[in-house]
DNA sequence: GAAATACTAGAATAATGTTCTAATGTGGTA
DNA sequence: TACCACATTAGAACATTATTCTAGTATTTC
């Protein structure tokens, strides 16, 4: 096998497995010699890689945004009506909770502390996502579908509840998953910012 | 000044400096030595007071939740409609929030990896919490005012979107306090859980 | 007033994240 | 092919920092 892909192989396998650590102690309580021992790496690779513990969370916060917001993307900008906008926006987030727990609940966890790299990073892609949403919201708004309001209240008035709901699934304090209450949580959403007659 | 006094001093000294340190950087950043030195503590006295860092953050999250809790109760249990109730415990929560973001922004970065005692006092706190609050949505789900939900939603419900928006304003990105937007949140709220005609 | 107990003190220890220096193998280049 | 530059690997040494431990001090209690 190649240098190139032995390493990106390395990097993938030292991710996976921190991963797992991470979403099951916190970052905090996961020792750096556990995820030596578990990935089959050395000390000095996985600094020279990632050059801290918190590198390597860094490296799985920013993937992981990227997977969720590209994919919210796909299955937002397709619809062509308020309502079915809204909840696809809804029923996304709790199938894609559902679908990878360690991964939603990490992202969740609000544990990362990013690096200033990692934030300009971070708020590039951000722009760029918002800007996607903002295009597809903007006509209902106007139209008259959807409510006018501060810019910032929008993500937590659609999404609040299902992340609320989320990180109570992901504690293990309630039973059903968010993909098995998605249609409730979506029809909230709507309603709480669809436009009142 | 009796010792006892002197005591109980010392910890609530110990406990507010720890919250400032806690607040800024996070529990895993702040060093035991900058609390002591900061509330004038000898590690002795630390250690047997609380156990371990972790036991600081235990005290002061307990405390919060015990705080938050009864107010909340004050507010709520008053209220004789079930749009005036749900509103009051949105209303509360944003101001609570914006009244102290240093102790809301603690509780709610979940950081705080819990005892198995502390989590007894917590389930134990909840249940009773938990009942109060049941008691008083009873009514209004038997007459229709409100859905009839999975109990775990109502929580995530009428509380997500303000926790949601709460986080984004804790950690400085976007300007309106959450009390400056209160009741956009609280008729939202009340949208997503009233029974709709 | 004496004994028990709660508390204070800070040096010593242990755990663990990170650095550093040296070696190793690969891909490109003459 | 031969060789060089460089990315990568290795792990021992180091540094930081939370925690333990032993001894000493003050208070309450009887």
């Amino acid at each position: 096998m190649s240098r190139k892909n032995q390493t990106s192989e390395l990097k993938s396998r030292v991710m996976e497995v921190a991963l797992g650590h991470f979403s099951e102690v916190g970052i905090e309580r996961t020792n750096v010699s556990n995820i030596l021992n578990d990935a089959g790496c050395s000390v000095g690779s996985l600094y020279h890689h990632f050059g801290n513990k918190e590198g390597i969370a860094e490296a799985l916060f920013i993937d992981g945004v990227n997977q969720f917001n590209s994919r919210l993307l796909e299955a937002l900008l397709p619809r062509r009506t308020a309502s079915t906008g809204i909840k696809a926006i809804v029923t996304f987030c709790c199938e894609w909770v559902t679908d990878q727990p360690e991964l939603a609940g990490f992202l969740l966890s609000r544990e990362v502390t990013l690096s200033d790299n990692a934030k300009l990073e971070l708020r590039q892609m951000d722009r760029e996502f918002g800007q996607s949403i903002y295009d597809w919201f903007v006509p209902h708004v106007k139209s008259g579908a959807l409510l006018e309001l501060p810019t910032s209240m929008y993500v937590p008035l659609i999404c609040g509840s299902t992340l609320e709901y989320s990180r109570l699934w992901l504690s293990g304090r309630n039973s059903r998953s968010p993909g098995a209450v998605a249609a409730i949580l979506a029809e909230a959403a709507w309603q709480s910012v669809k436009s009142s007659p």
